[in-house]
DNA sequence: CGTTATCTTGACCGTCGTCAAACAGGGTGG
DNA sequence: CCACCCTGTTTGACGACGGTCAAGATAACG
Protein backbone atom coordinates (compact mmCIF):
# COMPACT_ATOMS: atom_id res chain seq x y z
CA UNK A 1 0.00 0.00 0.00
CA UNK A 2 2.53 2.39 1.05
CA UNK A 3 4.76 1.05 -1.92
CA UNK A 4 3.60 3.28 -4.62
CA UNK A 5 4.70 5.76 -2.35
CA UNK A 6 7.70 6.74 -4.48
CA UNK A 7 7.57 4.29 -7.59
CA UNK A 8 6.22 6.86 -9.66
CA UNK A 9 9.06 8.63 -10.40
CA UNK A 10 11.84 6.74 -9.37
CA UNK A 11 13.11 2.97 -8.42
CA UNK A 12 14.51 2.91 -5.27
CA UNK A 13 17.08 -0.33 -4.34
CA UNK A 14 16.00 -2.09 -0.83
CA UNK A 15 15.16 1.45 -0.05
CA UNK A 16 11.89 -0.41 -0.44
CA UNK A 17 11.81 -1.78 2.63
CA UNK A 18 12.78 0.89 4.88
CA UNK A 19 9.53 2.62 3.39
CA UNK A 20 7.45 -0.45 3.93
CA UNK A 21 8.82 -0.06 7.57
CA UNK A 22 7.96 3.07 8.22
CA UNK A 23 5.52 3.40 11.38
CA UNK A 24 2.20 4.54 10.07
CA UNK A 25 -1.60 4.72 11.48
CA UNK A 26 -4.30 3.89 9.21
CA UNK A 27 -7.10 5.94 9.35
CA UNK A 28 -10.96 6.85 7.35
CA UNK A 29 -11.92 10.07 6.67
CA UNK A 30 -14.95 11.74 5.68
CA UNK A 31 -15.65 13.43 1.98
CA UNK A 32 -14.10 16.80 2.54
CA UNK A 33 -12.21 16.87 6.04
CA UNK A 34 -9.03 18.51 6.44
CA UNK A 35 -6.00 16.73 6.54
CA UNK A 36 -3.45 19.79 6.35
CA UNK A 37 -4.50 23.65 7.28
CA UNK A 38 -3.05 26.58 5.37
CA UNK A 39 -0.78 28.31 7.71
CA UNK A 40 -0.23 25.87 10.15
CA UNK A 41 2.99 23.48 10.77
CA UNK A 42 2.64 20.40 9.15
CA UNK A 43 2.39 17.26 11.37
CA UNK A 44 2.32 13.93 9.12
CA UNK A 45 2.13 13.08 5.82
CA UNK A 46 -0.70 10.83 4.37
CA UNK A 47 -1.24 8.25 1.43
CA UNK A 48 -4.61 7.90 -0.43
CA UNK A 49 -4.85 4.25 0.01
CA UNK A 50 -8.63 4.82 -1.47
CA UNK A 51 -10.71 7.70 -2.30
CA UNK A 52 -9.75 11.42 -3.34
CA UNK A 53 -7.99 14.30 -2.34
CA UNK A 54 -7.39 17.74 -3.66
CA UNK A 55 -5.51 21.18 -2.62
CA UNK A 56 -6.92 24.21 -2.32
CA UNK A 57 -6.03 28.05 -1.47
CA UNK A 58 -8.60 30.96 -0.70
CA UNK A 59 -8.22 34.73 -1.82
CA UNK A 60 -9.09 37.06 1.67
CA UNK A 61 -12.27 38.05 -0.12
CA UNK A 62 -12.99 33.79 0.43
CA UNK A 63 -12.71 32.85 -3.55
CA UNK A 64 -11.24 29.19 -3.22
CA UNK A 65 -8.79 27.61 -5.98
CA UNK A 66 -8.34 24.19 -6.30
CA UNK A 67 -4.88 23.76 -6.81
CA UNK A 68 -3.91 19.40 -7.70
CA UNK A 69 -6.40 16.47 -7.63
CA UNK A 70 -4.97 13.56 -6.54
CA UNK A 71 -5.94 10.07 -6.70
CA UNK A 72 -5.40 6.86 -4.45
CA UNK A 73 -2.07 5.52 -4.18
CA UNK A 74 -0.30 9.23 -4.16
CA UNK A 75 0.94 10.89 -1.62
CA UNK A 76 -0.53 14.01 -0.42
CA UNK A 77 1.87 15.99 1.59
CA UNK A 78 5.30 14.82 0.59
CA UNK A 79 6.60 18.67 0.51
CA UNK A 80 5.07 19.44 4.03
CA UNK A 81 8.18 17.13 5.27
CA UNK A 82 10.57 20.12 4.31
CA UNK A 83 8.65 23.11 5.19
CA UNK A 84 7.83 24.73 8.16
CA UNK A 85 4.73 25.81 7.30
CA UNK A 86 1.63 25.18 5.13
CA UNK A 87 0.84 27.93 2.45
CA UNK A 88 -2.40 25.41 0.85
CA UNK A 89 -4.63 23.75 2.48
CA UNK A 90 -5.19 19.52 1.86
CA UNK A 91 -9.11 17.94 1.74
CA UNK A 92 -10.54 14.92 0.74
CA UNK A 93 -13.17 15.15 -1.85
CA UNK A 94 -14.74 11.97 -1.34
CA UNK A 95 -14.37 9.40 1.58
CA UNK A 96 -10.93 8.17 1.60
CA UNK A 97 -8.39 5.53 3.58
CA UNK A 98 -5.54 7.00 4.59
CA UNK A 99 -2.23 5.97 6.05
CA UNK A 100 -0.92 8.60 8.02
CA UNK A 101 3.16 8.52 8.97
CA UNK A 102 4.74 10.71 10.97
CA UNK A 103 6.71 13.77 9.29
CA UNK A 104 9.92 13.21 11.60
CA UNK A 105 9.72 9.44 10.76
CA UNK A 106 10.10 10.46 6.87
CA UNK A 107 12.61 13.16 7.78
CA UNK A 108 14.74 10.32 9.28
CA UNK A 109 14.47 8.11 6.85
CA UNK A 110 15.34 10.72 3.81
CA UNK A 111 18.19 12.03 5.81
CA UNK A 112 19.59 8.50 5.91
CA UNK A 113 18.75 7.35 2.70
CA UNK A 114 19.40 9.24 0.04
CA UNK A 115 17.32 7.33 -2.35
CA UNK A 116 14.20 7.92 -0.38
CA UNK A 117 15.48 11.65 -0.33
CA UNK A 118 15.32 11.88 -3.81
CA UNK A 119 12.08 10.06 -5.22
CA UNK A 120 10.53 12.63 -2.86
CA UNK A 121 12.37 15.55 -4.29
CA UNK A 122 11.35 13.90 -8.07
CA UNK A 123 7.94 13.22 -7.03
CA UNK A 124 7.50 17.07 -5.74
CA UNK A 125 9.48 17.95 -9.05
CA UNK A 126 6.63 16.44 -11.08
CA UNK A 127 3.64 18.06 -8.97
CA UNK A 128 5.11 21.51 -9.69
CA UNK A 129 5.19 20.99 -13.04
CA UNK A 130 1.66 20.10 -12.76
CA UNK A 131 1.25 23.58 -11.13
CA UNK A 132 2.64 25.08 -13.96
CA UNK A 133 0.53 24.02 -16.64
CA UNK A 134 -2.64 24.71 -14.22
CA UNK A 135 -1.18 28.15 -14.08
CA UNK A 136 -1.01 28.25 -17.91
CA UNK A 137 -4.42 26.36 -18.12
CA UNK A 138 -6.24 29.28 -15.89
CA UNK A 139 -4.58 31.71 -17.29
CA UNK A 140 -4.89 31.48 -21.17
CA UNK A 141 -7.25 29.31 -22.45
CA UNK A 142 -10.88 29.66 -22.72
CA UNK A 143 -13.19 28.04 -20.44
CA UNK A 144 -14.11 25.06 -23.19
CA UNK A 145 -10.28 23.92 -23.25
CA UNK A 146 -9.64 25.07 -19.35
CA UNK A 147 -12.46 22.51 -18.65
CA UNK A 148 -11.69 19.77 -21.70
CA UNK A 149 -8.45 20.19 -20.36
CA UNK A 150 -8.84 19.07 -16.47
CA UNK A 151 -10.86 15.87 -17.59
CA UNK A 152 -7.87 15.06 -20.20
CA UNK A 153 -5.24 14.97 -16.78
CA UNK A 154 -7.90 13.03 -15.04
CA UNK A 155 -7.94 10.33 -17.46
CA UNK A 156 -4.67 10.04 -18.02
CA UNK A 157 -3.63 10.22 -14.29
CA UNK A 158 -6.04 7.11 -13.61
CA UNK A 159 -4.67 5.41 -16.24
CA UNK A 160 -1.13 5.67 -15.62
CA UNK A 161 -2.29 4.50 -12.15
CA UNK A 162 -3.68 1.42 -13.82
CA UNK A 163 -7.24 2.74 -12.33
CA UNK A 164 -9.25 3.72 -15.75
CA UNK A 165 -11.92 1.73 -16.63
CA UNK A 166 -11.62 1.26 -20.21
CA UNK A 167 -14.55 3.53 -21.53
CA UNK A 168 -14.56 6.45 -18.98
CA UNK A 169 -14.36 7.14 -15.46
CA UNK A 170 -15.99 8.22 -12.31
CA UNK A 171 -15.25 11.91 -11.86
CA UNK A 172 -15.42 12.82 -8.30
CA UNK A 173 -16.44 16.44 -7.95
CA UNK A 174 -19.06 18.90 -8.45
CA UNK A 175 -19.55 21.06 -10.91
CA UNK A 176 -18.95 23.69 -8.83
CA UNK A 177 -15.43 21.73 -7.08
CA UNK A 178 -14.75 21.91 -11.37
CA UNK A 179 -15.19 25.26 -11.03
CA UNK A 180 -12.86 26.12 -8.45
CA UNK A 181 -10.45 24.01 -10.52
CA UNK A 182 -10.71 26.13 -13.53
CA UNK A 183 -11.05 29.29 -12.39
CA UNK A 184 -14.48 29.25 -13.91
CA UNK A 185 -17.86 29.51 -12.26
CA UNK A 186 -20.18 26.36 -11.60
CA UNK A 187 -22.70 27.63 -13.99
CA UNK A 188 -20.23 27.94 -16.75
CA UNK A 189 -18.12 24.73 -15.93
CA UNK A 190 -22.33 23.56 -16.64
CA UNK A 191 -22.55 25.27 -20.04
CA UNK A 192 -19.21 23.78 -21.04
CA UNK A 193 -19.83 20.13 -20.23
CA UNK A 194 -23.33 20.30 -22.00
CA UNK A 195 -21.50 22.01 -25.07
CA UNK A 196 -18.43 19.52 -25.47
CA UNK A 197 -21.63 17.08 -24.97
CA UNK A 198 -23.88 18.00 -27.69
CA UNK A 199 -20.47 18.49 -29.62
CA UNK A 200 -19.72 14.70 -29.30
CA UNK A 201 -16.28 15.08 -27.42
CA UNK A 202 -17.48 13.57 -24.21
CA UNK A 203 -20.93 12.01 -22.91
CA UNK A 204 -21.54 11.85 -19.07
CA UNK A 205 -24.54 10.02 -17.45
CA UNK A 206 -24.21 11.88 -13.73
CA UNK A 207 -20.50 11.89 -12.77
CA UNK A 208 -19.37 9.14 -15.32
CA UNK A 209 -17.98 10.59 -18.16
CA UNK A 210 -16.56 8.65 -21.85
CA UNK A 211 -14.53 10.16 -24.26
CA UNK A 212 -15.65 8.57 -27.92
CA UNK A 213 -12.99 10.99 -29.25
CA UNK A 214 -10.31 11.45 -27.42
CA UNK A 215 -7.67 12.78 -30.19
CA UNK A 216 -10.32 15.35 -30.72
CA UNK A 217 -10.87 16.26 -27.02
CA UNK A 218 -6.99 16.23 -26.67
CA UNK A 219 -7.13 19.10 -29.59
CA UNK A 220 -9.56 21.13 -28.04
CA UNK A 221 -7.99 21.09 -24.39
CA UNK A 222 -4.17 21.46 -26.09
CA UNK A 223 -3.51 18.69 -23.71
CA UNK A 224 -0.19 17.40 -24.52
CA UNK A 225 0.80 15.03 -21.49
CA UNK A 226 4.54 15.95 -21.40
CA UNK A 227 3.78 17.91 -18.37
CA UNK A 228 3.03 14.31 -16.10
CA UNK A 229 6.69 13.19 -16.67
CA UNK A 230 4.99 9.84 -16.86
CA UNK A 231 7.97 8.12 -18.57
CA UNK A 232 10.53 10.10 -16.24
CA UNK A 233 13.42 7.81 -15.88
CA UNK A 234 14.47 6.29 -12.42
CA UNK A 235 17.48 7.84 -11.35
CA UNK B 1 28.64 34.95 -6.82
CA UNK B 2 27.42 31.36 -7.11
CA UNK B 3 27.22 31.23 -3.30
CA UNK B 4 23.59 32.29 -3.37
CA UNK B 5 22.47 29.41 -4.32
CA UNK B 6 21.25 27.75 -1.61
CA UNK B 7 21.80 29.79 1.26
CA UNK B 8 18.35 31.26 1.08
CA UNK B 9 16.54 28.34 2.25
CA UNK B 10 18.70 26.05 4.06
CA UNK B 11 22.35 26.48 5.47
CA UNK B 12 24.83 23.73 4.57
CA UNK B 13 28.14 23.64 6.41
CA UNK B 14 30.93 23.07 4.84
CA UNK B 15 28.66 21.64 1.62
CA UNK B 16 29.20 25.16 0.75
CA UNK B 17 33.00 24.67 -0.40
CA UNK B 18 32.12 22.29 -2.65
CA UNK B 19 29.41 24.22 -4.18
CA UNK B 20 31.61 26.57 -5.09
CA UNK B 21 34.29 24.62 -6.23
CA UNK B 22 32.08 23.73 -9.05
CA UNK B 23 33.15 23.86 -12.17
CA UNK B 24 31.46 27.14 -14.18
CA UNK B 25 31.55 29.22 -17.32
CA UNK B 26 30.33 32.54 -17.12
CA UNK B 27 28.57 33.93 -20.38
CA UNK B 28 26.65 36.79 -21.13
CA UNK B 29 23.37 36.76 -22.33
CA UNK B 30 21.29 39.13 -24.52
CA UNK B 31 17.50 40.32 -23.57
CA UNK B 32 15.08 37.57 -24.97
CA UNK B 33 17.37 34.79 -25.55
CA UNK B 34 16.34 30.86 -24.59
CA UNK B 35 18.49 29.85 -21.63
CA UNK B 36 16.16 26.46 -21.28
CA UNK B 37 13.79 25.30 -24.44
CA UNK B 38 10.31 23.73 -23.71
CA UNK B 39 10.32 19.55 -25.13
CA UNK B 40 14.06 19.13 -25.02
CA UNK B 41 16.26 17.53 -22.35
CA UNK B 42 17.91 20.02 -20.33
CA UNK B 43 21.91 20.09 -20.26
CA UNK B 44 23.00 23.21 -17.70
CA UNK B 45 21.95 25.07 -14.81
CA UNK B 46 22.30 28.92 -15.26
CA UNK B 47 22.79 30.94 -11.99
CA UNK B 48 22.01 34.81 -12.67
CA UNK B 49 24.69 36.86 -11.56
CA UNK B 50 23.22 40.22 -13.08
CA UNK B 51 19.61 40.75 -15.06
CA UNK B 52 16.40 39.38 -14.25
CA UNK B 53 15.00 36.10 -16.45
CA UNK B 54 11.30 33.97 -16.33
CA UNK B 55 10.02 31.20 -17.56
CA UNK B 56 7.09 30.47 -19.80
CA UNK B 57 4.77 27.98 -21.08
CA UNK B 58 3.10 28.15 -24.64
CA UNK B 59 -0.78 26.99 -25.73
CA UNK B 60 -0.92 25.52 -28.80
CA UNK B 61 -2.72 28.39 -30.67
CA UNK B 62 0.27 30.58 -29.73
CA UNK B 63 -0.70 32.10 -26.06
CA UNK B 64 2.08 32.87 -23.88
CA UNK B 65 1.62 32.38 -20.04
CA UNK B 66 4.48 33.35 -17.96
CA UNK B 67 5.27 31.19 -14.74
CA UNK B 68 7.28 32.88 -12.86
CA UNK B 69 9.97 35.65 -12.67
CA UNK B 70 13.71 35.56 -11.76
CA UNK B 71 15.76 38.05 -9.75
CA UNK B 72 19.63 38.60 -9.69
CA UNK B 73 21.08 35.30 -7.64
CA UNK B 74 18.50 33.29 -8.56
CA UNK B 75 19.43 29.57 -9.35
CA UNK B 76 17.42 29.01 -12.89
CA UNK B 77 17.25 25.48 -13.40
CA UNK B 78 17.32 23.56 -10.33
CA UNK B 79 14.34 21.24 -11.55
CA UNK B 80 15.70 20.69 -14.85
CA UNK B 81 18.69 19.10 -13.18
CA UNK B 82 16.32 16.19 -12.65
CA UNK B 83 13.93 16.32 -14.94
CA UNK B 84 14.62 14.26 -18.03
CA UNK B 85 12.95 16.86 -20.24
CA UNK B 86 11.96 20.58 -19.86
CA UNK B 87 8.20 20.96 -19.73
CA UNK B 88 8.56 24.48 -20.23
CA UNK B 89 11.35 27.61 -21.56
CA UNK B 90 13.70 29.55 -19.72
CA UNK B 91 14.34 33.07 -20.94
CA UNK B 92 16.18 36.02 -20.15
CA UNK B 93 13.80 39.39 -19.49
CA UNK B 94 17.08 41.31 -19.70
CA UNK B 95 20.60 41.05 -20.91
CA UNK B 96 22.29 38.72 -17.86
CA UNK B 97 25.49 37.90 -16.75
CA UNK B 98 25.11 33.83 -15.84
CA UNK B 99 27.53 31.36 -14.44
CA UNK B 100 27.01 28.07 -16.00
CA UNK B 101 27.03 24.79 -14.56
CA UNK B 102 27.15 21.35 -16.35
CA UNK B 103 24.24 19.12 -15.30
CA UNK B 104 26.11 16.14 -14.65
CA UNK B 105 28.20 18.40 -12.24
CA UNK B 106 25.49 19.10 -10.00
CA UNK B 107 23.57 15.75 -10.29
CA UNK B 108 27.19 14.44 -8.79
CA UNK B 109 27.26 17.04 -6.35
CA UNK B 110 23.68 16.46 -5.06
CA UNK B 111 24.15 12.40 -5.07
CA UNK B 112 27.69 12.87 -2.71
CA UNK B 113 26.43 15.27 -1.00
CA UNK B 114 22.91 15.64 0.70
CA UNK B 115 23.12 18.51 2.61
CA UNK B 116 23.30 20.29 -1.49
CA UNK B 117 20.85 17.62 -2.45
CA UNK B 118 18.50 18.76 0.21
CA UNK B 119 19.05 22.31 -0.31
CA UNK B 120 17.95 22.27 -3.53
CA UNK B 121 15.54 20.71 -2.98
CA UNK B 122 13.80 23.34 -0.84
CA UNK B 123 14.80 25.76 -2.76
CA UNK B 124 12.51 23.61 -5.43
CA UNK B 125 9.87 23.48 -2.99
CA UNK B 126 9.72 26.89 -2.50
CA UNK B 127 9.44 28.06 -6.17
CA UNK B 128 6.49 25.28 -6.47
CA UNK B 129 5.01 27.66 -3.42
CA UNK B 130 5.01 30.48 -5.75
CA UNK B 131 3.14 28.21 -8.61
CA UNK B 132 0.50 27.32 -6.23
CA UNK B 133 0.50 30.89 -5.78
CA UNK B 134 0.04 32.56 -9.40
CA UNK B 135 -2.81 29.49 -10.09
CA UNK B 136 -4.52 31.67 -7.02
CA UNK B 137 -3.52 34.66 -8.29
CA UNK B 138 -4.75 34.11 -11.94
CA UNK B 139 -7.52 31.99 -11.41
CA UNK B 140 -9.26 33.67 -8.90
CA UNK B 141 -8.64 37.44 -8.52
CA UNK B 142 -9.59 40.46 -10.32
CA UNK B 143 -7.52 41.85 -13.43
CA UNK B 144 -6.92 45.05 -10.51
CA UNK B 145 -5.96 42.63 -7.86
CA UNK B 146 -3.35 40.53 -10.02
CA UNK B 147 -1.29 43.40 -11.13
CA UNK B 148 -1.36 44.60 -7.91
CA UNK B 149 -0.48 41.16 -6.79
CA UNK B 150 2.62 40.63 -8.94
CA UNK B 151 4.36 44.39 -7.98
CA UNK B 152 4.07 43.25 -4.05
CA UNK B 153 5.53 39.38 -5.03
CA UNK B 154 8.25 41.69 -6.88
CA UNK B 155 9.12 44.13 -4.45
CA UNK B 156 9.26 41.49 -1.40
CA UNK B 157 11.62 39.19 -3.29
CA UNK B 158 13.82 42.17 -4.87
CA UNK B 159 13.85 43.36 -0.86
CA UNK B 160 14.70 39.73 0.43
CA UNK B 161 17.91 39.17 -1.67
CA UNK B 162 18.88 43.03 -0.91
CA UNK B 163 18.00 44.38 -4.14
CA UNK B 164 15.40 46.85 -3.00
CA UNK B 165 16.15 50.74 -3.51
CA UNK B 166 14.42 52.46 -0.08
CA UNK B 167 11.79 53.73 -2.00
CA UNK B 168 10.86 51.23 -4.84
CA UNK B 169 12.37 49.71 -7.95
CA UNK B 170 12.71 49.16 -11.97
CA UNK B 171 10.31 46.39 -13.07
CA UNK B 172 12.09 44.89 -15.80
CA UNK B 173 9.53 43.68 -17.53
CA UNK B 174 7.13 45.85 -20.46
CA UNK B 175 2.97 45.78 -20.04
CA UNK B 176 2.66 42.60 -22.10
CA UNK B 177 4.95 40.84 -20.56
CA UNK B 178 2.96 41.82 -17.13
CA UNK B 179 0.06 40.73 -19.04
CA UNK B 180 1.28 37.33 -19.77
CA UNK B 181 2.40 36.49 -16.48
CA UNK B 182 -1.18 37.77 -14.75
CA UNK B 183 -3.59 36.13 -17.65
CA UNK B 184 -4.38 39.33 -19.11
CA UNK B 185 -3.97 41.63 -22.13
CA UNK B 186 -1.43 44.31 -21.98
CA UNK B 187 -4.13 46.95 -23.05
CA UNK B 188 -5.91 45.88 -19.09
CA UNK B 189 -2.73 45.59 -17.66
CA UNK B 190 -2.17 49.27 -18.50
CA UNK B 191 -6.01 49.96 -17.59
CA UNK B 192 -4.97 48.45 -14.22
CA UNK B 193 -1.71 50.45 -13.73
CA UNK B 194 -3.44 53.65 -14.43
CA UNK B 195 -6.08 53.01 -12.00
CA UNK B 196 -3.58 51.75 -9.52
CA UNK B 197 -1.75 55.16 -10.04
CA UNK B 198 -4.95 57.71 -9.78
CA UNK B 199 -6.03 56.08 -6.92
CA UNK B 200 -2.46 56.77 -5.51
CA UNK B 201 -1.45 53.25 -4.49
CA UNK B 202 1.71 53.11 -6.90
CA UNK B 203 3.67 56.03 -8.64
CA UNK B 204 5.01 55.52 -11.87
CA UNK B 205 7.37 57.26 -14.05
CA UNK B 206 8.50 55.19 -16.62
CA UNK B 207 9.28 51.33 -15.36
CA UNK B 208 9.93 52.75 -12.26
CA UNK B 209 7.34 51.66 -9.04
CA UNK B 210 7.22 53.56 -5.64
CA UNK B 211 4.80 52.34 -3.25
CA UNK B 212 3.18 55.57 -1.37
CA UNK B 213 1.00 53.09 0.55
CA UNK B 214 2.24 49.50 1.07
CA UNK B 215 -0.88 48.08 3.40
CA UNK B 216 -3.18 49.51 0.95
CA UNK B 217 -1.58 47.79 -1.78
CA UNK B 218 -1.40 44.94 -0.16
CA UNK B 219 -5.01 44.93 1.22
CA UNK B 220 -5.84 45.43 -2.75
CA UNK B 221 -3.79 42.96 -3.92
CA UNK B 222 -4.27 40.42 -0.91
CA UNK B 223 -0.92 39.84 -0.72
CA UNK B 224 0.93 37.68 2.20
CA UNK B 225 4.55 36.85 1.68
CA UNK B 226 3.61 33.27 4.09
CA UNK B 227 3.92 31.49 0.06
CA UNK B 228 7.59 32.74 0.04
CA UNK B 229 8.98 30.97 2.76
CA UNK B 230 11.14 33.86 3.49
CA UNK B 231 11.70 32.09 7.07
CA UNK B 232 12.21 29.23 6.03
CA UNK B 233 14.16 27.46 8.68
CA UNK B 234 17.81 25.70 7.94
CA UNK B 235 17.97 21.99 8.22
C1' DC C 1 16.54 62.50 -37.21
C1' DG C 2 13.87 58.51 -38.71
C1' DT C 3 12.60 53.97 -37.20
C1' DT C 4 10.87 50.83 -34.09
C1' DA C 5 9.05 49.17 -29.72
C1' DT C 6 6.19 50.42 -26.03
C1' DC C 7 2.64 52.94 -23.85
C1' DT C 8 -1.89 55.19 -23.89
C1' DT C 9 -6.63 56.07 -25.09
C1' DG C 10 -11.25 55.30 -27.08
C1' DA C 11 -15.06 52.66 -29.03
C1' DC C 12 -17.07 48.40 -29.36
C1' DC C 13 -17.99 43.61 -28.43
C1' DG C 14 -17.99 38.85 -26.39
C1' DT C 15 -17.05 35.67 -22.89
C1' DC C 16 -18.09 34.68 -18.71
C1' DG C 17 -20.22 36.09 -14.08
C1' DT C 18 -24.49 37.04 -11.51
C1' DC C 19 -28.96 36.23 -10.04
C1' DA C 20 -32.83 33.44 -9.84
C1' DA C 21 -35.80 29.79 -10.61
C1' DA C 22 -36.85 25.14 -11.90
C1' DC C 23 -35.50 20.42 -11.87
C1' DA C 24 -33.40 15.89 -10.58
C1' DG C 25 -31.66 12.67 -7.39
C1' DG C 26 -30.69 10.46 -2.87
C1' DG C 27 -31.41 10.23 1.92
C1' DT C 28 -34.16 10.39 5.87
C1' DG C 29 -38.06 9.94 8.66
C1' DG C 30 -42.90 9.54 9.04
C1' DC D 1 -44.01 3.80 0.28
C1' DC D 2 -44.29 8.46 0.06
C1' DA D 3 -43.46 13.32 1.65
C1' DC D 4 -39.67 16.03 2.49
C1' DC D 5 -35.34 18.16 2.24
C1' DC D 6 -30.80 19.01 0.80
C1' DT D 7 -27.34 19.13 -2.46
C1' DG D 8 -26.25 19.40 -7.05
C1' DT D 9 -27.53 20.25 -11.94
C1' DT D 10 -29.74 22.82 -15.56
C1' DT D 11 -31.64 26.85 -17.88
C1' DG D 12 -32.60 31.76 -18.96
C1' DA D 13 -32.09 36.76 -18.74
C1' DC D 14 -29.06 40.28 -17.96
C1' DG D 15 -24.89 42.77 -17.05
C1' DA D 16 -19.90 43.59 -16.39
C1' DC D 17 -15.22 42.72 -16.74
C1' DG D 18 -11.90 42.32 -19.68
C1' DG D 19 -10.67 41.43 -24.84
C1' DT D 20 -10.21 43.34 -29.52
C1' DC D 21 -9.15 46.62 -32.86
C1' DA D 22 -7.19 50.74 -34.17
C1' DA D 23 -5.08 55.12 -33.83
C1' DG D 24 -2.11 58.38 -31.76
C1' DA D 25 1.47 59.63 -28.36
C1' DT D 26 6.09 58.71 -26.28
C1' DA D 27 10.10 57.15 -25.63
C1' DA D 28 14.42 54.44 -26.92
C1' DC D 29 17.89 53.62 -30.44
C1' DG D 30 20.68 53.65 -34.31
Amino acid sequence: MVRKLATHASLSPADRKAILSLPFARRTADAASYLVREGEPPTQCAVLLTGYAYRQKLTDDGHRQILSLHIPGEALDLQGIFLDVADHSVLTLTRADLAIIPRAALRDLAAERIGVAHAIHISNLIEASIFREWVLNVGRRSARARVAHILCEFAVRLDAQGLAGPNGFELPMTQEQLGDATGLTAVHVNRMLKELQSDGLIQRQRRFIRFPHWDRLRDEAGFSERYLHLDQQAA
